[in-house]
DNA sequence: GTGAAAGCGCTAACAC
DNA sequence: GTGTTAGCGCTTTCAC
């Protein structure tokens, strides 16, 4: 591989001269133009490992998340990737399957890279294995205090779900949770729903499923839950549900479907996230729409500014707004 | 930032000594003592960068591709990060959104840290520009003949398609196609249909759709084929359509559906992909199932073989069947 | 503005 | 085995 020297020998310069003329500083122009043409003739490139060694800098940023095989996930490493890259980052993709040990991996690796900065959405809390001063930013979970967190405003999507409901005439309430975690978002959008019901006399009930990685007992959980529904004929007119994830209610929907259950006249669905299958594509849910460029863009930005120390100082909480999107699974109003 | 000549120091051995037992060489037993006794006091991370530019070597693995949002592009990173990671890779993400420009600016980018590799899905002849001697492994396109390609069997998927839309009584047949790209793998795709009709004299028909990017034309589109489909009431019956893509075919089956056509019973649709939603999730799409995570498993395979100059010889061409996968939209048998 | 030289943190060769 | 040392390719003083 050629090298810095050889280009300086070729042009017949000294090595701080090409380096200069790579940095884009003030030179020579008849330097200038020797340069360029070694550089041209010898094929060179600028080794910048051996650059980030000298100046201990470096342009990577580790993106630790659970999966990028999920709707949410795959636009959310989109944006970010494509933010990174407006900044002049290369992404790291880590994905950690929500396993504490590789969540570990991931963060021992970013410090033996010396990478510019760490942006994870973890559900454990990574960041107290975060040890040395490597800037991160913490999306949806892990408000430590310790590091900025940007997040969608749950709670006000939680209370949004119920007033659209409303709004379309249901007149009981069921709101689906998980039973394996209680994630601060999961309970922000319980909150939010389960509030905007009591402060507006609305008749709810609560119920949970187990995690969709144990397909069985959730394909269970479902049909139980519909069951329930389907249990009196005429129980479940104007029933108005609200499941805590646009998975939970995707199965929901194709199995009240199956029971001919009429979505949505009689059950209307509303979601979470707002899934699009692609940038063109989105799913028939009706749901409420988490801000993914919006959140992709502030964590990058707080990033950014931290690894730049701009703002050492105060540590920002972000929350970003939630909208309503109409889908097949609530009446057109 | 602390360094090895910290940790030797202080654990009054040679800077070699640490080094050496970095690298799980030999050592003796007090010396390794002292050794980790001080790298813990020292908090110690040892500088990969360094590392790297010494022996010239890098872990990370440039991994190009259009988006990441999609499911079939989500499913694939998804694995792709795995088998790099197991191999001891790390995956810098790229997200060229078909733009040559920056395809280009990445594999710029990739010889300037010097990867150990790249992996692309480049729907461009992206490799023509890769001038230095990194390792390249391509997936699904560019059979250039000097880089090893990992694919789906693209013809026997179409084979796969008429065959099956056969044995479920259809009696005439639609392939659906791209007018945007010329893809092999769309070729193929067709070719496998169109070939296997002819083979067992079946009656076919071919009509092209827009990139869904264009969402207005695509939308017209649909529904222009659509209206010919629907045009007279008994000429659909038995119809059985074979789309590019689950994408396209998700798109049929809904304005199908909106017209009262009954699926599968009347027309039946198999699309290609065979989409996940998530690793729990399947579309209700029928479809030829492509083998995501072999392609994956295969395409690292091959890269590290030529990061280690196993294979520099042999430009293999690897082809991994497809399956059928039922879905709604296709008849039980 | 330019060239010479120091040194970022590490590995690998070498003599002991 | 261990310590010493050269040097990976670059940036950045510092005199000139």
């Amino acid at each position: 591989m050629t090298n810095m020297k050889d280009v300086a020998q070729e042009a017949g310069v000294s090595l701080g001269s090409v380096s200069n003329y790579l940095n884009e500083k003030k030179i020579r122009p008849d330097a200038e133009e020797r340069i360029k043409n070694a550089i041209k003739k010898l094929h060179y490139v600028r080794n910048n490992a051996a650059r980030d060694l000298r100046t201990n800098g470096s342009s990577y940023v580790v993106f630790v998340l659970p999966t990028v095989w999920t709707p949410y996930f795959s636009e959310l490493t989109f944006w970010i990737q494509k933010e990174l890259d407006h900044y002049g980052y290369k992404a790291i993709l880590c994905l950690s399957e929500n396993e504490y040990e590789q969540e570990k991996g991931f963060v021992d690796m970013a410090e033996e890279q010396r990478v510019a900065g760490i942006i994870s959405v973890s559900y454990s809390n990574l960041t107290s294995h975060v040890h040395s001063d490597i800037p991160l930013v913490s999306i949806e979970k892990e408000d430590t205090g310790l590091f900025p967190l940007v997040s969608s405003d749950n709670y006000s999507g939680g209370e949004i779900a119920a007033a659209e409901l409303k709004k379309r005439q249901a007149d009981k309430f069921l709101f689906i949770g998980a039973d394996h975690i209680s994630s601060t978002a999961m309970t922000a959008r319980k909150s939010g729903f389960v509030d905007y019901c009591n402060r507006n006399g609305m008749k709810y009930t609560i119920d949970k499923v187990p995690s969709t990685h144990h397909q069985e007992e959730f394909d269970i959980q479902i049909k139980k839950i519909v069951d329930n529904i389907a249990g009196s004929k005429y129980q479940y007119r104007n029933l108005g549900i609200f499941s805590y994830t646009d998975e939970v209610a995707l199965s929901l929907y194709k199995e009240l479907l199956r029971r001919n259950i009429k979505i949505p006249e009689e059950v209307q669905i509303v979601g979470f996230d707002g899934w699009k299958l692609s940038q063109d594509q989105q799913l028939s849910i009706s749901s409420i729409r988490q801000p993914v460029k919006d959140i992709a863009v502030n964590a990058v930005k707080q990033l950014d500014k931290r690894v730049n120390r701009e703002s050492t100082q105060d540590v920002p909480r972000i929350m970003l707004p939630v909208t309503f999107l109409q889908g097949d699974t609530t009446k057109t109003i």
